[in-house]
DNA sequence: ATATTTGTACGAAATAATTCGTACAAATAA
DNA sequence: TTATTTGTACGAATTATTTCGTACAAATAT
């Protein structure tokens, strides 16, 4: 299944993965914290969102409950899957050295990425 | 300074960086692997390209000749924070044990990103 | 009971991205 | 020299994405 959503379809694919299932209003209501459009906007989207298969969505009550289809370790799979091959010519080891070099991580990631690394290369 | 490509324009990047200053059809016929667009698509991208400031061109000859004005680097830089804010909750240990779980990395790399992982603790 | 609020549906405008045809100039081949 | 090839420019069609107004129904408040 190929998850791929738009830019506007990605923040409310966030805010679902967040909150789990919420109406129109709590998405609408959480995007505008940082951006402003209007409510028949966010509804929209989630009504093309719908019909594009990206959330699912319960009608039975009159105000309708949604709900993202894929989990977001679907849509990291397909994000980082796309960038590898895009923008670090399939190197996985580039993007992840590029990732911590860049964005400095904590002393508690590191030690869970050192412990990541070696259970994995115990198999 | 903001790299903000659209995805075609990316496909575009991902030759200029790959064989440095080009032709149109050079980088057409690179395209022209894997898709299949007309040439003046290319062309036009790759004049909006310039417009935007994504490219530099040297018009000189008849044959004009393009040059990728960011390094693979920046768009590197630039798309993994973007899909670490967007998917990955902000977490860069997050994106980087789902890298390695998904795309089985090497040994090679295994090592290379220990041996990075060391260094960078020692500072 | 009536007015207001809260909700969905949906068409259509606005904007962005992609694709391509056609015009025309310069270089090259016949 | 004349025809063909190779190139740029650019307008315009097409397609995708985003935004919003308006209509209308149901629920709630006065």
């Amino acid at each position: 299944m190929e998850i791929k959503p738009t830019e506007s379809e990605l923040e409310i694919l966030q805010v679902l993965w967040k909150k789990g299932q919420c109406t129109v209003r709590d998405v609408h209501e959480e995007l505008a914290k940082n951006k402003d459009a209007g409510y028949t906007t966010t509804l929209k989207l989630m009504q093309i969102m719908h019909e594009k298969g990206l959330v699912e969505r319960d009608t039975t009550a009159k105000t309708h409950l949604y709900k993202a289809i894929a989990t977001a370790q679907q849509a990291q799979k397909t994000a980082l899957d796309k960038i590898i091959s895009t923008v670090f010519k399939g190197s996985t080891a580039d993007l992840v050295i590029q990732a911590l070099g860049n964005h400095r991580a904590s002393k508690e990631e590191i030690e869970a990425i050192k412990s990541f690394l070696n259970k994995f290369e115990k198999q």
